[in-house]
RNA sequence: GGUCGAGUAGCUCAGCUGGAUAGAGCAUCUGCCUUCUAAGCAGACGGUCACAGGUUCGAAUCCUGUCUCGAUCACCA
């Protein structure tokens, strides 16, 4: 439709000016005028001279002779708005009802896969509300990708060695008396968890007293006996150190259970696993072969690094003097690697927070000096922190919103409501919790993935996540009012409505409607499910308008009831798909 | 100090590839359940779009500068 416009629209220019437009400006009609697209008449300005009320006026008149899609037309200042007729828009509607998952769009043979990672955890300390919004984002964002029509892994790469682990480790071999989740009756990650917090207690008890003794704050730091204990257990870990390995196995299967809860409870998986402890050493061959090309340099110690300075950048270390990994070498290693494992992937994106943008940058440069195609289409899904009103979050202190925590309370939450309202008659208890869970995560995941990903989000423990307005749970609630129709709809709807008048809120929705298509690519683009989350909101609103306004199955006309109830079926698919973009399960009934 | 990001109603956010009178939700206030689920609908109130210049017929949107907040600039990850 927009294409016909904009073609007929420059062809109208042409006859009636004799001048060529390269551009034409279309927009939605504002609700407070009377039409459905505007074509803006002011860019014109440039080629055509004149008074753009003439000018639109004589484009209108030639589009409403020329094309019988467009019915009339009026213009205002220098918009010329135009009235399309209703035979497209029911046209549209018989489309869209007629396509199978509209608005998805299936892979083309040989289309390039992207590869997102997200999560990537250290195995430490549980899941935060930190880790929630990164799992929340890169889900939505894989399945966003796959919904425009490209094939997806979903890939995390776990920290599962390094310095932090072993601190869980030695405070577990000091404190803990072999205690184990079977004998705790605790979650894996949250029993790694409480020794990591216990190390930084010990850590700091020993330093306040090394500076009693009169050592220097930062000495004191260095020369803790604990913190030089983990080191040396990180030097056996490396060494291969058959009891430390051990140990170290066992309490990251602790974890990984624990994670893995988590994750179910999060609605969240992955394709396949990367584990830092296979990949660590990855990457090292490849500063060799970028040395022999002249992308990076070797300094008189032996170190290896790469001059960014042209590219606004600094210098940026590749290999350590004593030939071992720095981070960037092993991301380095890992994203070739992930090319080698899966041949056909065209790009990838990293769903990590915004402190590592200088990172990805570097490595995004470095991998594209090094000249692999896909280094041309790597991401940085750079998402803003969530902060407390306290400020930033601390595992070690404690000021954290656990994962599994919050999540069992908002499902209490929509269980208090659910309750309160009384509306789940002959559910059985085992269906509530069910629903309960699915509203409370609603509520959860949309007030997470509405916020555009690169601002931050404050989160206020005291103030709950709101169940009312532009929430998960009133979109949720759109589509089980919705299924009550459909339930009690007891005549044949299936057929399409011949010559049927449509209401403005009708003509309205199948706009809306007509969009999704369009707002899903929009997404993909983006990297941002937030435009998924307004998108299905703005359906929601309009529907609940006419819902509210309009009777569907008491109608006078049978055919407005059928057609009513074909639209509200509709809405409540593209609902149902739009928020499945999000990970977010739509009810029959709430 | 350099670089990157954010700043829109009391609060939480849309709008940002320049277009009409800057939109929602929460909160506050008015109405609406004998009619399809009131987690809803209809309405009221609420704005120096951080500030100052500039480009343009037109700027919340683009450019420059300033301010505030956050991040980052390690042989840490």
């Amino acid at each position: 439709m927009e294409e016909l416009l904009i073609k007929t629209v420059k062809e109208a220019v042409k006859n009636l000016f004799d001048k060529e437009l390269d551009a034409v400006e279309l927009q939605a009609t504002r609700k407070e005028f009377e039409g459905d697209v505007t074509v803006v008449v002011f860019p014109m300005l440039r080629v055509v001279k004149g008074n753009p009320m003439q000018i639109g006026e004589q484009i209108g008149e030639y589009l409403k002779t020329n094309l019988q899609e467009v019915s009339d037309f009026n213009v205002i200042k220098g918009f010329l708005n135009l009235v399309i007729a209703e035979d497209h828009f029911i046209e549209r509607f018989q489309i869209m009802r007629n396509t199978s998952d509209f608005g998805y769009v299936q892979p083309e043979a040989g289309e390039k896969a992207v590869m997102v990672e997200y999560s990537s955890p250290n195995t430490n300390k549980p899941l935060h509300l930190g880790h929630i919004r990164n799992n929340l984002l890169g889900y939505s964002v894989s399945e966003i990708l796959k919904a425009s029509g490209k094939p997806v892994y979903k890939t995390q790469i776990i920290n599962d060695r390094g310095i932090h682990i072993c601190k869980s480790m030695l405070a577990w071999q000091k404190f803990g008396n072999g205690e184990s989740p079977e004998s705790t009756g605790l979650k894996g990650d949250k029993l790694v968890g409480n020794y990591y917090v216990a190390f930084d207690k010990a850590y700091k008890e020993e330093i306040a007293q090394l500076v009693e003794e009169g050592i220097d704050k930062k000495e004191a730091e260095k020369q803790a006996p604990i913190l030089l204990e983990a080191q040396e257990m990180l030097r056996k870990w490396e060494a291969g150190d058959e009891e430390v390995v051990s140990l170290w196995k066992t309490m990251n299967q602790w974890v990984y259970e624990g994670f893995n809860t988590t994750y179910e409870a999060m609605g969240v998986d992955f394709d396949q696993l990367y584990y830092e402890s296979d990949t660590y050493l990855l990457g090292k061959d490849v500063v060799q072969t970028g040395l022999e090309k002249g992308v990076f340099y070797k300094k008189e110690d032996g170190s290896v690094w790469i001059d960014l300075s042209d590219e606004g950048l600094d210098e940026k270390i590749v290999l350590r003097a004593d030939g071992t990994a720095v981070y960037m070498t092993q991301d380095i290693g890992t994203a070739i690697q992930r090319v080698k494992d899966n041949p056909d992937i065209g790009g990838m994106v990293y769903t990590v927070g915004n402190e590592q943008d200088y990172h990805f940058k570097v490595l995004f440069l470095i991998l594209s000096k090094l000249g692999y195609p896909w280094a041309e289409h790597l991401y940085h899904l750079s998402y803003g922190m969530v902060d407390l009103p306290s400020g930033k979050m601390k595992s070690r202190e404690g000021t954290v919103v656990d994962a599994d925590d919050l999540i069992s309370e908002m499902t209490a939450t929509a269980g208090e409501i659910s309750a309160e309202l009384g509306k789940l008659d002959g559910f059985s208890d085992a269906e509530k919790q069910e629903l309960y869970k699915t509203i409370g995560l609603g509520a959860l995941k949309y007030f997470i993935l509405k916020v555009d990903p690169k601002k931050r989000i404050l989160f206020d423990p005291k103030e709950s996540i709101d169940f009312q307005g532009n929430t998960g749970p009133f979109i949720q609630y759109t589509h089980a009012r919705i299924q009550s129709i459909l339930r009690k709809a007891d005549f044949d709807y299936s057929q399409p409505v011949a010559n049927y008048k449509l209401e403005a809120k009708e003509k309205e929705l199948i706009k809306i409607l007509d969009q999704f298509p369009v707002v899903i690519q929009q997404a993909a683009e983006n990297y941002s499910p937030a435009l998924i989350a307004n998108y299905c909101y703005d359906l929601v609103k309009e529907f609940n308008s006419f819902y509210q306004n309009i009777s569907i199955l008491g109608a006078e006309e049978a055919d407005q009831r059928i057609f009513r109830v074909q639209l509200a079926e509709q809405v409540a698919k593209v609902i149902a798909n739009g928020m499945r973009l999000l990970g977010i399960d739509v009810p029959e009934r709430m």
